[in-house]
DNA sequence: ATCAATAATAGTAACTGTTACTATTATAAG
DNA sequence: CTTATAATAGTAACAGTTACTATTATTGAT
């Protein structure tokens, strides 16, 4: 449960963060990230390289995806859906439910084997709906 | 990248770190199961039950969630869906899907307001279906 | 039932991704 | 320009997980 602040200023770090993953097509991660924008901004700290896309994330601007053991970020923040390898980890968008997707007999999709889907709702439970609360327990 | 190996002997450990969680309507992390499993084997240590845990998701006995910071274990391995909480991370069960799933305009589940979805295929990826591998990428 | 081979364990150390802290710098309102 | 303070760089601390090692338990063979 952390408190995830909302920016108040801009900062030409989390301006370029948001502009080189808004370039990618892939779903890199923090340290990823933190490689590419060095190329623009040499100094600046893996530190605020997290700070910064937990702050997008939260805010819509990017999309944080929780695949393998290190958190993956995309820059397309509009509706789509992924797969990814169960062996080397690749992950890869699916711009499309297949139409019969509720009865769940697909086998092949973006030229995967596919072998399971999960799906996870994100909402507000009865209880936190009534207070009224900026916190969140993970974006 | 890591290299689950299967079990090849049964242990009164394993067995009822399953047993347990099948009991169990709730998504309880490691700990939580460690503690729940402690009341019958008071000697078990945390990483026998991680260990054990990995090995049951990875051969489909269980199921490993990955929402908040720690992973989430479900004993209902049959086919279902999850709502979390983005205040306070509850997760829930959704048995079945709305029949305009598709068309993404819910905004009401189990009682949640929905604010979004995730949807996450796992499969086989074109290079790594030619290789014949043990290896998983992440349960 | 005993034995031998070795899978699995308990206990703990190490690791990895992430978050928190603090002094300094940059932003933007007045 | 000045001033308040948000945001930063650099780094320490943290949490969850995984790896290591000596010991124990399981299983198949005798
Ligand atoms: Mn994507
Ligand atoms: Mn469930
Ligand atoms: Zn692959
Ligand atoms: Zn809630």
């Amino acid at each position: 449960m952390k408190n995830i602040k909302r920016p108040q200023r801009r900062s030409k770090q989390r301006q370029t963060i948001l502009d080189e993953l808004k370039k990618l097509t892939t779903h890199p991660t923090a340290v990823e990230m933190y490689e590419i924008v060095r190329e623009t901004l040499p100094n600046i700290s893996l530190g605020t390289v997290y700070r910064n896309l937990e702050m997008l994330a939260a805010n819509g601007n990017i999309v944080k995806l929780k695949f393998g053991t290190s958190a993956r970020f995309d820059g397309n923040s509009s509706r789509h859906y992924h797969v990814r390898c169960i062996h080397c980890g690749e992950v890869n968008d699916i711009d499309e439910l297949p139409e019969d997707f509720v009865k769940q007999d697909f086998d092949k999709l973006g030229g995967y084997k596919i072998v399971g889907c999960k799906v996870e709702f994100v909402g507000i439970c009865p209880t936190c709906s009534e207070k009224n609360i900026n916190e969140v327990s993970q974006v």
